[in-house]
This record gives structure tokens, C-alpha cells and sequence, in this order.
DNA sequence: TTTTTATATGCAATTTATTGCATATTATTC
DNA sequence: GAATAATATGCAATAAATTGCATATAAAAA
């Protein structure tokens, strides 16, 4: 429901090609947003269709054209708007949980495997994230005002990432007993 | 995508009607399950279709008829593969921290009106979530041990909601700043 | 006494997301 | 020299979720 606001977001900070939202999604705002390249060309095509969203396409020697998408007055409006509502609380789907819930069907080893191969994706989101902290605690008291709110967001990232392996830390062990 | 096997792992303990489930999902297993009572319905149609469960119709005095679901041998089966098979990590899409991002475009009283509200929501899950703990620790350690998978996934609700919290509150006092 | 909550289910339409396929170039790795 | 990854986009089919509507009774609360 809110690709199209996390679209919308985004270009209103800078005009951005599809290609590039795929890349901030995975690179860096995977943590509070994700989309395949499907997902986002169709949303950006019918952003475009409702004129939120303009559309410019640059030419590239070799490589395919590039579709740069900037948001419209109306868009930002829209935007504005959305902003000013109430958001829902997200539902929380879990299959990992509901394959541990099952856990008594399969192997304990299984299990750990699992449990461990989960954790080492979370402990590289985690790295990552720590990372992009880094680079803000490095920027001047005025810029870090700036980036005030998307830093929030990503102390979200951290906070829920270490919170999850410190689950798995305790259930690992217990799977083990 | 696995709706079906959190259907399927709750049938697979006892059967139950759809709108049982609904009540499972909603008053206990919403910390890592969620689901719409028409999604319930329209999926336990398939799965019946699919012979992975058996319906029952029980007629009532009063209230209407209750459709009582079984899992067959089948789809036990079917189950115990998907346990047995590799999860993919969920993917995160965060509604409320793509309008903080976007925070910016609305007034701070909003913000915070907002993060308050989500927090208040938050507590109560933590609360009830913490209940059910309590009644775990209450039980035999026999007991316990065989509940012990179930609780692990209540650990991940309870760690991930405190998370949350911890969050929020560091964020309200950011952005009050 | 009226309204709301709980019980119990469903259809139909629309919107979103996923899966599979498809293309074309450049740069890099094996 | 061949294979893979990165750049850059898209269509079409299917699957899944959401939204809106619909029904019917009993119990409890206002």
C-alpha cells in the first residue's frame, strides 16, 4: 500500500531512475523498505499514469535508456497529505517463527542450521547498518540535524537487528538442550 | 505465502474452525501471524480443494454452522516437507518509518502524536504478550520442555516488541529536541 | 430498549505482489 | 575466451491480500 509513498519519498528528495530506487532499497533503506525491480517499474508506471510522477528519458551510449522520474507538484501534495494521516501499525508475518512453531516436525539440527543461516543475514544487515551509522556520527552537528529523522529510522534498523540476534543467540541454546 | 502453513500447523495440533483460527492469530499468535478472516476462509476453500484438509460441518443451536477443518495425512505431509525446506528471511516494509522519513512535510506535534499512539499499541502487545509468559513459567518444567519451541517464538514477540519500545522512546525525545 | 460485541461464514471486485520470461550492453572475474 | 555481474527496463500470468458488501443469532452492555 505505501511502495507508492516510499516512491513517492524518495523522489521528492532527488529525481531518481527505477533502477536507482531498487538500488537505495537494497543498499541502504532495505531496513524499513523493500520492492523488487517489477514491483517498482509497475508502481513508477502508475504513479505516472495518475500524474504524481513525471518522466524524462535520458539517452546512454551502450547502455539502455535511463527513465528519470522527478515528482510532480501534485505528487509532493499527495505526499504531504499521506504524511498527515494515521498510519497503521504493520502486521507482522513471520514464516521463520511459524517453522519454529512447527519445529517438533523436522530434525533439531535443521532447526540450528537454520537459526544460523538466519542469523548470518541479520548480522550483515547489522554491519551495514553500523556502518551507515558510522559515516553520520562523522558528519558536523548541523548536518547530523539534517538527517535528524532518516537517522531515526535507521536506529530503528539497529535496534531491531540486535534485538533479533539476541533472540537467536537464546534459541539456538535452547534448541541445543 | 505461508498463511497455508500456519494454517496447516495449527490444524496439524487440533482442528478448528476458520473463525477459531482468526481468534488463535488474533488474541495469541498475532506476534508472528496475521490474517484477515477472509483470507482464513478463502484458504482454508484451497486448502480443502488441494485435499491437504478434511471439513466437518457441525450444526449449532442458534448460531450459525461450524465448519470444523482436519489436516489429512496428506497434508501433514506436505507440512513436514516445508519444515524440513529452507525459509527465506522476511522482508521488511515499515510503514510508519517511511512517514518519519518523510517527516519533514508535517508538523513535529504529528510525529509524536503518531509514534504515541503506535507505543501505546506496542505496550499492550508486550503486555499481553508478557501474560502469556507468565503462565509458561507457571507450568511443570515437563510441561515446559514441551512447549518449549511455541515459547521460543513467544521470546522473538516479547524481545522484539521491548525493542520497539526502547525505540521509540529514544526517538520521541530525539524529535522533541 | 437499543446498540454493540461475539459468534460464524461467505462472495465479488479490486489492488498488490510474485514468478517467469525477455532483451541488450559493458565491465569484471575465472 | 567464457561466464558472470551490473546496468536498465519491461510484459504477462498467476497468486495473494485488501476492501466492500452481506447474512444471521445470541448475549451483554449502555
Amino acid at each position: 500500500m505505501s511502495l507508492k509513498h516510499a516512491i513517492l519519498v524518495l523522489l521528492d528528495k532527488e529525481p531518481r531512475s527505477g533502477y536507482d530506487l531498487l538500488k537505495e532499497f537494497k543498499n541502504s533503506l532495505g531496513y524499513f523498505w523493500n520492492a523488487s525491480h517489477q514491483q517498482i517499474y509497475q508502481q513508477l508506471k502508475r504513479l505516472s499514469d495518475e500524474g504524481l510522477i513525471d518522466c524524462d528519458i535520458q539517452q546512454q551510449d551502450g547502455k539502455p535508456d535511463k527513465k528519470n522520474y522527478s515528482i510532480t507538484p501534485y505528487g509532493h501534495q499527495h505526499l504531504q497529505e499521506w504524511v498527515n494521516q494515521e498510519v497503521k501499525p504493520n502486521k507482522v508475518n513471520d514464516a521463520l517463527l511459524v517453522k519454529l512453531f512447527a519445529g517438533h516436525l523436522c530434525p533439531t539440527e535443521h532447526l540450528e542450521t537454520e537459526l544460523k543461516r538466519h542469523q548470518d543475514i541479520h548480522r550483515n544487515t547489522l554491519d551495514k547498518l553500523l556502518k551507515i551509522e558510522k559515516r553520520y556520527q562523522q558528519l558536523s552537528s548541523t548536518q547530523q540535524e539534517h538527517y535528524k529523522l532518516p537517522y531515526l529510522t535507521l536506529r530503528r534498523g539497529i535496534l531491531g537487528e540486535q534485538a533479533w540476534l539476541a533472540w537467536v543467540d537464546e534459541a539456538i541454546k535452547a534448541i541445543k538442550k
